[in-house]
DNA sequence: TCACTTATCGGTAACGGTTACTGATTAGTT
DNA sequence: AACTAATCAGTAACCGTTACCGATAAGTGA
């Protein structure tokens, strides 16, 4: 026996896959509130970062904000609105690419890359 | 009178651009501590603020991290080491064409972007 | 040179997001 | 059905940072 499947687990990544806009774990957290009354906090983040570490979910990590989470697993990047707080996928290809090219320039074994893109959305601006 | 030129901000100012490795605030609180042993730590925060601000100098905002702050006030990218959470400049040009690229396809107003790669220094590697 | 005003200070409390601890549960094996 | 340990709920603690507050001192103007 290795891991188990709990119902708090199985909520936790349902949620996260119904959840289509980059929930933080408060969000999560009271979506599942609502089913589960008495999960706890503990539990949630717990999971999430189970589940972000076993490769299900992907954990998006925002400067200077929480951390969202992504039912969508693909390298991609994202765009955080200045006014909202709310965090959009930036549709452009991933440059593979320049990771490589960081790694030539410093010797750096580079495992990987992110952008966050920052403005107003389209509702706010 | 709109600001004042106080030993601590000037020493806050002068501290970072002789350090010249991205310190974060903790660190910065400790080089000045030794020189004005009774600074106080929001001293410190309000001061990198507000010479950021003012764009003498730069925050990086580096994801589930510190901020650092960098004397070197052009547009740049980071990477930060896994292992000893070192973060150094990324030396690849700076890609403005990208903000539009997401503008364009998003309808978003976009101000900047970041880029953070990761993985192991090479000291570390 | 000397008040006078107020930006800034030091010290400390509080904050938000997250992780760590604890004893109680419960999933999955035998 | 009994057993064992992964996981739970609840709560305390953590870290980086900001907010508060009465005290200090930088710059103006007389």
């Amino acid at each position: 026996m290795q891991t188990r499947n709990t119902v708090q687990r199985n909520a936790v990544l349902h949620t996260v896959q119904a959840m289509k806009n980059h929930p933080t774990a408060e969000e999560i957290y009271l979506e599942i509130s609502r089913i589960h009354p008495n999960i706890s906090r503990g539990t949630v983040y717990r999971n999430l970062n189970f589940l972000a570490e076993q490769g299900v979910i992907q954990k998006v990590l925002i400067p200077d904000a929480a951390d969202r989470f992504d039912f969508n697993i693909s390298e991609h990047y994202h765009f955080k609105c200045s006014e909202c707080g709310r965090v959009f996928d930036a549709d452009i290809p991933y440059q593979r690419n320049i990771n490589e090219k960081v790694a030539d320039k410093h010797g750096f074994s580079v495992a990987g890359h992110t952008i966050v893109f920052s403005g107003k959305c389209a509702d706010c601006k």
